[in-house]
DNA sequence: AGTGTAGGCCAACATGTGTTGACATCCATC
DNA sequence: GATGGATGTCAACACATGTTGGCCTACACT
């Protein structure tokens, strides 16, 4: 059976992401990938060019946030949580960068541009002008991905164990204080369940 | 100059820490490592047999956890912020176990043992019952995980500008609704400094 | 039927890696 | 000073990988 150029092309990259996100940049091999979408690894070479250009055209990923302004101001925190549980499970777009941005300049670099010019400027236009809106993306960044890193890649027993409720309830505060809140804002423990 | 089987092995273990904390496991090579000590890569097979066992005796890692039965029940969030600001700073073992765990299910499940082994019974000793310690000590893991990612890994700017002190204060009242609060703790965000 | 082109495969090359075994060199001991 | 073991080097092997160029084959069109 013969398949058209781009239905080639679409599973070479289809193959490449799934590898990328399981393994890495360095252990997944284009004979890999070449084999998970049943060609010849001299493909790759054909569509992509080399195994750079290939990655960078897997790893193409997107936060696609929400328009925090319409979400009333004292959910926002839950509604982030909520958002990026679902970007996580979604698209394995972060999994390709968290497996492959611990030991690659220039994916880091990428990471970094994410989260400074999509989250930075989205909280900019809810947060206090006193504390700045990078620090706060970069703690929402610690935090979230933090999750992604103990519940997806290394799978922390009771981090996977957790429905996504329970990390909307738990992650939704965190988030909410750093958005909107004060460094010393002081849990209470008092409250109990 | 001749130096003692001591002082090569100790030579080498220290190059394979510096290596496999920058680089990770697969890209750190034999070749490197042993350039980095000063000696030929074949003294490397002779002392440590392989690149597995050298790695096993580069990645000892303890979080060397305090006694939090001995601090002050409210603050025993920012006590654990600071321990472990102090710990990331002061050991690339654990910089080693996140560039490494995220490839190599080996290291992953190492992590899931030191975080579910040394920081779930600490956790047990002071928490709630209501709660289980588990999920408190995978909480902790993600926010502190995070945080060592993009600190130390990722380096986003504002993250990495921050002061310990800016830490200890943003991720202290993280850590105390984890450790003894609840998921529902509402974050105040009236108070402002 | 003939033919050109796009899709696909095969064999090979260059390179870098972990690893090994043979050889060299220093130093303590007799 | 001779000897033997510890310390170290060298060259090479076996293997996997990214990458390349040549060749094959099916299909559309004349």
């Amino acid at each position: 059976m013969r398949r058209s150029s781009e239905d080639t092309k679409a599973a070479i990259l289809a193959a490449a992401r799934e590898r990328f996100a399981a393994d890495g940049f360095q252990a997944a091999t284009i004979r890999a990938i070449a084999s998970d979408a049943g060609i010849d690894p001299a493909m790759v070479m054909r569509y992509f060019g080399n195994k750079e250009k290939l990655f960078a055209a897997a790893a193409d990923f997107d936060l696609r946030l929400p328009d925090l302004t319409t979400i009333p101001r004292d959910e926002v925190g839950r509604a982030l949580a909520g958002h990026f549980m679902d970007r996580w499970e979604q698209d394995e777009g972060m999994m390709i960068l968290l497996r492959t941005g611990v030991t690659n300049e220039a994916v880091a670099e990428r990471m970094r541009d994410i989260f400074a010019g999509q989250l930075g400027p989205l909280i900019a236009g809810i947060g206090d002008a006193a504390r700045p809106a990078p620090v706060r993306a970069g703690l929402v960044a610690t935090q979230v991905l933090g999750m992604a890193l103990c519940r997806y890649v290394l799978r922390l027993p009771p981090v996977v164990a957790m429905s996504r409720e329970d990390v909307v309830d738990w992650l939704g505060p965190t988030l909410q204080r750093y958005l909107v809140g004060d460094a010393h804002t002081a849990p209470s423990a008092a409250s109990r369940g």
